[in-house]
DNA sequence: GTGATATATAAGCGAATGATTATATGATAT
DNA sequence: ATATCATATAATCATTCGCTTATATATCAC
């Protein structure tokens, strides 16, 4: 069964806690990887990391704007994947609870 | 975020390729732990193993009856992980994938 | 009882995972 | 050109994972 597998893989992106916050934040809006570093207190080489491991499985999708490099969703096309997201909270509920509401948009 | 952790987890659970075809099996009905080692092509101490995480957490349920251990889906109450199988194969579907239509219900 | 079958558990092992530190690359500002 | 900030990559390490083999437990048939 390849398509078992091949969600297996895909899911198994979703099944660590970096990750799935990451998802879910980019439900509401793109961040940039300073932003990411700034709420999920991790190093930036592990965000870093994350996201190219989201990116080469296409579930995020990058935009390099000045020295920044903004990550967004790209999962119109991975339903299983949407119906996961669908029932994460929102950006919102993981900001109070991490008590990270106020980001400079810009890092430094 | 501890909601998040606690779907990283289970997710955790979906992520693996053997533990996903078992649960997508059991959606159409229980199955004894000697089918799931006929079916999967795996060990029956891979399976058991696998079913033994599967239930610490709530997944599955099981009903011993005899010599046999029937497992159950137990997932009434795990939206993520009902969101997830909805979508994943069926088990006709599986079974023909497999060549393994033909089960004898009782293993030997 | 003995033997056969079904399942679970334990121990061991190689591979994958997620993190860290250090370093490299690239853009911006002065 | 130099310094600073943003990001990526490489190397390393401890932990986790999924499998196997070996063994234990439990039920059934005789």
């Amino acid at each position: 069964m390849e398509q078992i597998r091949e969600m297996a893989d895909k899911l198994k992106l979703l099944s660590d806690n970096t990750r799935l916050t990451i998802l879910s934040l980019l439900k509401d809006r793109e961040f940039c990887v300073c932003e990411l570093v700034e709420i999920l207190e991790v190093s930036q080489p592990a965000v870093s990391q994350h996201l190219r491991k989201l990116k080469s499985q296409g579930v995020v999708k990058e935009s390099k704007r000045g020295q920044w490099v903004y990550y967004s969703l790209n999962v119109a096309d991975k339903p299983y994947i949407k119906a996961v997201l669908d029932l994460t909270p929102d950006s919102q509920t993981i900001l109070s609870a991490l008590n990270k509401q106020h980001l400079t948009s810009v890092c430094k």
